[in-house]
Order: structure tokens, then sequence, then C-alpha cells
DNA sequence: TTATTTTTCCATCAAAAGATGGAATCAATG
DNA sequence: CATTGATTCCATCTTTTGATGGAAAAATAA
């Protein structure tokens, strides 16, 4: 039985597909209330009595696309994951790092809804459960030493290097102004810096637990 | 000559100062487009159009909140550079993270305003300057060889550190549930973290950079 | 081709939201 | 007190926005 949503994203070709599409640029750029039903239909060069045949109202099509963005970062998290398994801990990062952050330069607003999401309200009470890659992010940077349970500590590890990701990518409109830099060289020396500043800590704290 | 913001600053007990003050927290909870006057005004008790007579259109109270709030955040930083000026950087960027992150759980609608600032788009086109302080900060965290420029990388490191600091305080809400901890060992877990992935990469190039 | 289903648009609504004029109220000043 | 100026609220307006019914058009099936 396939959700209106799994629909969508089987047949990119689709009109439900292009609005759940536009709709993503769009609530990640404005916001759920910056974002009117009205510019993404005019965007999709439809009716917004399509827009609403095709998604019902304007919560359940934000809903559509939180869930759409969270299983494309749970594909992508996954993938990395079996890419980098069973390497050591910098090259880990380096690669996770160098792989999350071309996927989201490439898609922006998935960094831009995902810290939405964690930054700002709504008026109307939209109840969404977004799947918590956390854990599992923990567990593959060898966070966890018990592996049912992940520490608070590990988790908020976790969110930290996972948010000073996002953020370059979201701030890019903001941050490349200031250090006056063209966008393959913003995301070059984002990737550099993201790297030095997080790599280092993890690192060596792994050496420090292996000598003891 | 006082601006209008500069006495609402100055009388904090005047009605002026009332809006401006739940302006900030509402403006940094629900976003631009996510605020209503209404919203505003009901939460001051007062009627809409006492809050226009005071600070004219919505979008004039928007701007008169972005710059408050970078007012204080301007003059805590210097503060906060007094303090620390000439101790060694472990000590200089350990205070530093204890204070900004005491600070601003303290007044979280300043994190979230500057994120929402960075992170969305508004409909209405407001331009506003706001003060730049990375290149401040930079300096003060001795990361500028040269005393008159910053170079993009420097900045990039600033906005790192201070953005990682502004997620936890502004994603609260969303984060806490996920590490089941009460409000204070939440504060007390972010700054450990935070000064766990902060510090050491810093602290380790200026050993090297001194040794070569 | 004709019938049926799906998709799209036009016209229109109702509610929400920004904004204002002007009367009423309050506070200060002579 | 009376006058002036500042503040506040009520009533009201306009525009924006989310939403829908039903006709038209397009696609699909018979």
């Amino acid at each position: 039985m396939a959700t209106p949503l799994e629909k969508a994203r089987k047949d990119p070709e689709s009109m439900k597909a292009r609005i759940l599409h536009i709709a993503r640029r769009f609530f990640g750029e404005y916001g759920y209330h910056g974002t009117t039903t009205r510019m993404i239909a005019k965007e999709a060069g439809i009716d917004i009595s399509t827009l609403h045949y095709h998604w019902g109202d304007k919560k359940d099509l934000y809903e559509a696309v939180i869930v759409d963005i969270n299983k494309d970062l749970g594909q992508k998290l996954m993938a990395l994951e079996k890419r980098i398994h069973g390497l050591p801990l910098d090259q880990r990062m380096a690669i996770a790092i160098d792989a999350m952050t071309d996927y989201l330069f490439k898609f922006p607003e998935v960094s831009n809804l995902v810290l939405f999401h964690y930054f700002s309200k709504t008026r109307d009470a939209l109840d969404l459960r977004v799947p918590e890659f956390t854990a599992d992010i923990a567990r593959s940077m060898g966070l966890t030493r018990d592996r049912k349970t992940t520490s608070p500590r590990a988790k908020i590890e976790v969110l930290a290097v996972m948010n000073a990701i996002h953020n370059f990518i979201s701030g890019e409109k903001f941050f490349r102004p200031i250090v006056n830099l063209n966008r393959k060289d913003y995301i070059s020396i984002v990737k550099e810096t993201l790297k030095f500043v997080l790599i280092g800590s993890f690192v060596e704290r792994e050496k420090k637990q292996k000598s003891s």
C-alpha cells in the first residue's frame, strides 16, 4: 500500500512530486509561515486548488516535506556508514564530513528544513515525529560503549557535529559575503574548517582511551 | 539625539520597551512571518494600534528587535573580551564558552534571532545591516596575524564556534527530549561538550605554531 | 468512439493579518 | 482648573492567505 508521499517519490515526473520538490525549497527558504501556498503554486505554474487537490492542506504538504527530507537524509547516512565502516576514526570523520557537505550543498533545503525544525515554532500545531539519527551516528562514530543505549553526552556530541555542518550550508547566503569568497572556495574552506575543528578532539580522546 | 530604540532601552518600564521586549521573544520563537502583531499586543495586554503607535509597522518593530539584540550581544562580547584578555588560549576559550552559554540560556531569544537572521529569508524586503563581530572575536581568539585584516579562514572558524553555541540554546526544546535531561543537566553537558569539541583543535594548533 | 475517472482551473469564501482614523482617556503644564 | 499633548482603544478597512465547489479539460478505460 503506497502512501501519497511514496508515490510522489517514486515518480518524480508527476505533478505531485513536482509540487513536493518546489515546496521543499520554499519551506526551506522562508519557513512554514513565510511560505504561502500561492508561492509554491505560482512557481509550479499551477493553480492553488491543484496543489490542494494533490496534497490536502498546507500542513499536510509541510509534513510531507519534512518526512521526505528526513528519508533522504536517512538514506544518505546509511550509505555513508557502509562506506566508512571499519576505517580509523580520523578517516571516517573526514570522509563523512566531505560527503555530507557535498550532499547538503547540493540540496541545501535539507539543512534549512532540519534547522527550521530544530529552532522555530509553528502557530499551527503540527505533530510530526521525525526519525532520530543521533543514536545511529553515535554508534558509527564509536561513541557508544554499550550496544543498546547511547549516553546523553554522546548524543550531544553528535548534534554538535551535525549542526556544525548544517550551519554552514544554511548560512551560506549570510556567511559568504562576510568572508567574501565565491561558492567553490567557500565550500572548500568550510570543509577544511569543519575537519580542523571537529576531528581533532575526538581523535585525541580516542588515543587517550586506547593508551589507558 | 536619542533614537526610539535608545529611548526604549533606557527606560525598560515604558510601554515602548515592554513591547520591544515581548516582540523579541515572539520573533525569536516564531520568526518574522510566524509572529503576528496581534500576538505581541495580546501578550502585552494592549491593542494593536498602541503597538503601531509606538513602533510603526511590523517591519520597523522587527528591525528594532534585531538592532536591540545585536547591541546586547556586542556589549556582552566586549565585556567578555576585557575579562579574558591576556590569558592563555585554553582558559580564554573555556571562560568565553561558559559566559556566553550562561548569558544566552538566560536570553535564548538572542540566539534564536541570530540564527533566524542567518538561515531564513523574509518575504518583506527588510534591509538591515547588523554589526559584524566575527573579526573582533577572531582577534580576541588570536586568529589574526595582521592587525588590520582577518582571513576568511579565521572568520569561518569564529562562525563555527559561535554557531555551535547558539545551536544548543535555540535547539533546547528539540534536543533536550532527545538526551532526556532536565534543564540544569542539559546546560552543563552542553558546556562540557562545547569545550571538549571546540577548544582542543585550537589549542593544539597554537602549540604547533609556537614550537615551529 | 463513448463512458468514466483523474486532473486542472476559475470563481469565490471566510478567516487572518497588517494597518489607520478618530474618539476617549490619561498625564503633564500653566 | 483648564488646556495641551501624549497615550490608548474601538471600529473599521484592505490585503493576504488558506481553502473549496463545481465546471472544464485531459487522460484512461471500455
